[in-house]
DNA sequence: AGCACGCCGACT
DNA sequence: GTCGGCGTGCTC
């Protein structure tokens, strides 16, 4: 289907159009390439392979290319493949003084390749110096590298830069410790649980390279069954990867993997860690010390020898999409990688993405799933409060919080902690009818429906008025604003209960652990903390502002987020429930109810390929001004299929906001900035993808004023 | 992006 | 003649 094509023609082979034209640019004005490069006043260079390939580290997409330098005498030793350089780059005063080339700023690159000659007609500069002797770059990384740079429409340099560790002297001085020899395979453990489990284990130790979709039962099983699939690839001789969301998760799965290897087998990256104990790390991995690695988004690109497997872990978890440029989701970046290097692929989760369960729709990865009763034996029971409940009883109504909720807290909190989650503050009120709570969507694009300002519908995509909506699905004519408020209710819930000790977990402050004695836990989704022997009960609140927002994401966020708090609560054989402040009827909930977040996403797959929504097609955001992303859109040259959906006005960022950071991609404060949609069918995504780049190529080197920013895979379309 | 080169108008 | 306007194009 769609992502294994696009994973393949985006590879190494498939070279990009402006690639393409620059080699046979190249070829037809040097007639006749240079045995030996002609330097400025020719200084002594290397005997063997005089021409450095090198990578300037400039992000400028017109500068995506290599640039040749000589390589003097001197250097020749240190100035190995893969190092790190500066060589003197621009088109500035060039003067020539005692023979040398001056001029142009020293610039940081990267030594790509040694060559014997340059295709390059001129006279080729001399590297100024070699940073350091150490690769860093090899030629996996740098194949990755160039693979993400085409899938996200970035720059390699940009890339790079997420995947190279800044250079810190004192971490390369000390050498890494001696690699220790594999280790014995482990066995199954918990794996036997699920119906694949053992199976996948073996085929890890025995060199092969399965790859599968992980639906983990809840509990907190999921670190040593992570860190047995780890040992069982070194036990092949092979290293392993694991990216998680967040450090607390990093945290887990290193004990585990402690527990499971013993101390040195394994490598923790974390940005926690500081820049020079990082680098310290990641070069253990580099020179092949340490064969495993467990760390958070930035792991995804560790370059570790000989990779036997690569895992993600909760890949729903927003975390997992770099915040800078070209923003790389981890989970393409590993699929990229298990492509390349024909290396097992492993994604675990206790919910279930879109995107996971194209990966097996496709046939690209197998399910690895309990039976139904493993199921049932180990989730807690799931009861719903609806619209219906809270009209019912009055009272509850009062205080947002009808009986059973009541019951459960209090009978929970005789047997130990019970979680309460709440929504974080800040989201964005859309549009849904108020009769079935159905997000309402533009009848052209299934773009949303937004209020403006005068009060008037139009869809946040293609910008068409909706002037005499109704519900698709109940008929109904009324629309409502979902409304988020919610924080009041634990503090209700805590004078109500005045014995039990509150303990909340939040942005500011999270909670890693919380003891087995009875108390209130009030965190926001994400935040909540592992309780010693589970949760006896857990009340999952507003379920309507997970719910309301007509976001693609809106509800497989709110199951994957349901279902990361109920999955720290006891089996239901053990008393453990939890309780969802939601309309039975709604799919997420249901899916919650019957714990079946496999279906879920099943489902919502299906429909997204009715409506042509990602990732069954392929989508990129364009904004900028009315002007730059009018011109943008007259010159570049899409594939045929490609739609346009838009432009439509971005929100004006106040110009108050001027000192605060921005989110990247948004406007400038107080410009006002236009937002196209592309997308085009499955396949079609590297195609895209280069259209993009070259566009926006050729409008850089024309220096022409106003930026356009392109980003692949929008996160927050709709 | 910088920064020079180039090919046209008013100036010592 | 030449100082300098910034349009155009290159950076090994």
């Amino acid at each position: 289907m769609s992502s294994e094509n696009d994973r393949g023609d985006s590879g190494a082979e498939g070279a990009l159009p402006e690639q393409l034209a620059f080699i046979r640019e190249t070829v037809r004005r040097s007639k006749a390439p240079r045995a030996k490069p002609r330097t400025w006043r020719g200084a002594a260079l290397a005997k063997d392979l005089p021409v450095a390939r090198v990578l300037v580290d400039k992000g400028v997409l017109h500068l995506d290319r290599y640039f040749d330098y000589a390589v003097p005498e001197e250097l020749d030793a240190d100035a190995q493949p893969g190092v790190r350089v500066r060589v003197r780059f621009g088109a500035g005063r060039h003067r020539v003084r005692d023979g040398r080339r001056e001029g142009g700023g020293l610039i940081d690159g990267f030594l790509v390749e040694r060559r014997a000659e340059s295709d390059y007609a001129g006279p080729l500069a001399a590297l100024a110096q070699v940073v350091s002797p150490e690769p860093v770059l090899g030629e996996e990384l740098l194949r990755l590298a160039r693979s993400v740079a085409d899938r996200y429409a970035g720059s390699l340099a940009d890339v790079l830069q997420l995947a190279v560790p800044p250079r810190s002297a004192r971490a390369e001085q000390r050498p890494s410790p001696e690699p220790l020899p594999p280790p014995a395979v482990p066995e199954a453990g918990s794996w036997t649980r699920y119906e694949q489990g053992a199976a996948f284990l073996e085929a890890l130790a025995s060199g092969g390279a399965p790859r599968a979709v992980w639906n983990a039962l809840p509990g907190p099983e999921w670190s040593t069954e992570l860190a047995r699939a780890v040992a069982a690839t070194l036990a092949s001789g092979r290293g392993a990867l694991v990216v998680v969301p967040d450090g607390r998760a990093a945290a887990r799965v290193d004990a585990a993997l402690t527990s499971v290897l013993g101390e040195g087998r394994h490598a923790l990256l974390t940005a926690e860690a500081g820049p020079e104990k990082r680098y310290r790390e990641w070069l253990a991995v580099r020179r092949g010390s340490v064969r495993a690695v467990v760390g958070t988004r930035a792991a995804m690109f560790a370059p570790v020898r000989d990779l036997g497997l690569v895992v993600i872990w909760d890949d729903g978890d927003d975390s997992h999409s770099e915040q800078h440029a070209p923003q790389p989701h981890a989970r393409e970046v590993l699929l990229l990688r298990a492509a390349q290097d024909k290396c097992a692929f492993l994604l675990g989760s206790w919910s279930c993405t879109v995107e996971a369960a194209q990966l097996v729709e496709s046939g690209w990865a197998r399910p690895l799933v309990a039976p139904r009763p493993q199921v049932r034996e180990t989730a807690p029971l799931v009861r719903t409060v609806g619209d219906q409940d809270l009209a019912r009883d009055e009272a509850a109504r009062a205080a947002r919080l009808p009986t059973v909720a009541w019951q459960v807290v209090r009978d929970g909190l005789r047997d130990g902690p019970v979680l309460v989650q709440v929504p974080r503050r800040g989201y964005v009120p859309r549009m849904a009818c108020a009769n079935c709570r159905a997000p309402a969507r533009c009848r052209h694009c299934a773009g949303p429906v937004e209020a403006q300002d005068a009060g008037a519908l139009r869809c946040g995509w293609c910008g068409r008025e909706e002037s005499s909506w109704h519900c698709p699905d109940c008929g109904s004519f009324r629309l409502r604003a979902q409304v988020v408020g919610a924080r009041r209710t634990a503090e209700e819930l805590g004078r109500a209960f005045p014995a039990v000790p509150v303990r909340t977990s939040g942005r500011e402050h999270v909670l890693d652990t919380v003891p087995g004695a009875p108390a209130l836990v009030v965190s926001t989704p994400g935040a909540e903390p592992v309780a010693e022997n589970g949760y006896a009960a857990a009340l999952l609140l507003d379920g309507w502002a997970m719910l309301g927002r007509p976001d693609l994401h809106a509800a497989e966020d709110a199951l994957r987020r349901w279902i990361a708090a109920a999955a720290l609560v006891r089996p239901q054989r053990e008393g453990g429930t939890v309780v969802v402040a939601a309309e039975p009827t709604l799919r997420p909930v249901q899916a919650l109810v019957r714990w079946d977040p496999v279906g879920h996403a099943v489902r919502e797959l299906a429909e997204r390929a009715e409506l042509g929504f990602p990732p069954v097609s392929r989508m990129a955001a364009v904004s900028g001004t009315v002007e730059a992303l009018a011109e943008f859109l007259g010159t570049v040259e899409l594939p045929p299929e490609a739609e346009v959906l838009g432009p439509v006005p971005l929100p004006v960022t106040p110009a108050a906001a001027a000192g605060r950071p921005r989110r990247p991609g948004a406007p400038p404060p107080g410009e006002q900035w236009e937002r196209a949609l592309v997308r085009v069918p499955p396949g079609r995504g590297a195609a895209l993808a280069a259209a993009l780049k070259s566009a926006q190529a050729a409008r850089m080197a024309r220096g022409s004023g106003q930026p356009v920013r392109v980003r692949i895979d929008p996160p927050d379309i709709g």
